[in-house]
DNA sequence: AAGAAGCGCAACCGCCTGGGT
DNA sequence: AACCCAGGCGGTTGCGCTTCT
């Protein structure tokens, strides 16, 4: 049994916001900060439900909303995410500066789920629908279960280290949480010294932006993938010190970045080389 | 030119969560 | 522990605009 929705109170209005209403709403909450929402409407002067205000104010009037059109790493990055978070929006949200979670669904919804099931793909789990694949499903499958389990992390990550959402502001990328570095961790944005991984016991230090000369991504706690060479490698996270250990690395798998590129969406953020896989799965290359 | 169909998106609905009492 | 409440979230709706027939 739910409560009643707060906007069944009589004579309180619905439906399409006028510039007037707008103007009202902007006004209290730049003067005085949105507060309590469910106090902000006779405060404000408006005949509307406090979660009226909260949408409109989120979605639409909050000055740091960029509107348009999607760009190329906008739909990457989304589409990554969902393939990782699920419909978690807001969770999206997070990564994808001034953008609300509501016009990320949306276009998702018209957009993107579209592009993907046209494609042959399943919107919902990111793989083919088809069995062309078949022949490579032991393949899929270990990038499916490095998949789960690092959604499992983020989900268990994030309960510990969301931040509180302030939606007066974009969040700042020091609040960013860690689960951002799973991702860019999986885009082999991480860079690590990839000398040290000669040795298989060597250990790999953690370092963001160095100028390594090689791309490794932390796939979950036992798995790294080099993106140059398609190396899988077994690794051991020692997360009380912060470090990977390279256990072993097997043999090169070079298909399996096209197959990850093709299916999961794990292509490079450098969009300008990555063209072809654009063109195959929209149709068209971006520009 | 007009009606139908499709599309995009703002807004609503109802459930869930977490904090306060 | 149980309850209440505000805020947050994802799913869905409905309306206005555009494109198609």
């Amino acid at each position: 049994m739910g409560r009643s929705p707060c906007c069944e109170k009589v004579g309180l209005k619905k439906g399409p916001w006028t510039p007037e209403e707008d103007q009202k709403l902007l006004a209290y909450i730049e003067q005085h900060g949105h507060g309590s929402w469910r106090a902000l409407p006779l405060k404000a002067g408006l005949e509307r439900c406090g979660k009226s205000c909260r949408l409109r104010w989120i979605n639409y009037l909050r000055p740091d909303i960029k509107r348009g059109k999607f760009s190329l790493q906008e739909e990457q990055t989304i589409i990554q995410l969902h393939a990782l978070l699920g419909n978690r929006w807001s969770a999206i949200a997070i990564h994808l500066p001034k953008r609300t979670d509501n016009e990320i669904k949306n276009y998702w919804n018209t957009h993107l789920k579209k592009r993907l099931t046209k494609m042959g793909i399943d919107p919902v789990t990111h793989k083919p629908k088809t069995d062309a694949l078949a022949a490579n499903l032991s393949h899929m499958a270990q990038w499916e279960s490095a998949r789960l389990e690092a959604e499992a992390r983020l989900v268990r990550d994030s309960k510990l280290i969301l931040p509180p959402q302030n939606h007066l502001a974009a969040p700042s990328s020091s609040a960013r949480p860690q689960c951002l570095d799973v991702l860019k961790a999986w885009q082999g944005l991480f860079n690590f010294n990839v000398d040290s991984m000669q040795s298989p016991t060597s250990t790999l230090s953690f370092m963001e932006n160095t100028t390594s000369s090689s791309s490794v991504g932390i796939l979950n706690d036992n798995f790294a993938w080099n993106s140059e060479s398609g190396d899988i490698l077994k690794v051991d996270n020692d997360s009380s010190v912060g470090e990977w250990k390279c256990l072993e690395k097997p043999n090169q798998m070079p298909e399996l970045k096209e197959r990850l590129d093709n299916s999961m969406g794990l292509q490079e953020m450098d969009c300008s080389s990555e063209g072809a896989w654009f063109q195959e799965l929209f149709g068209y290359n971006g520009l």
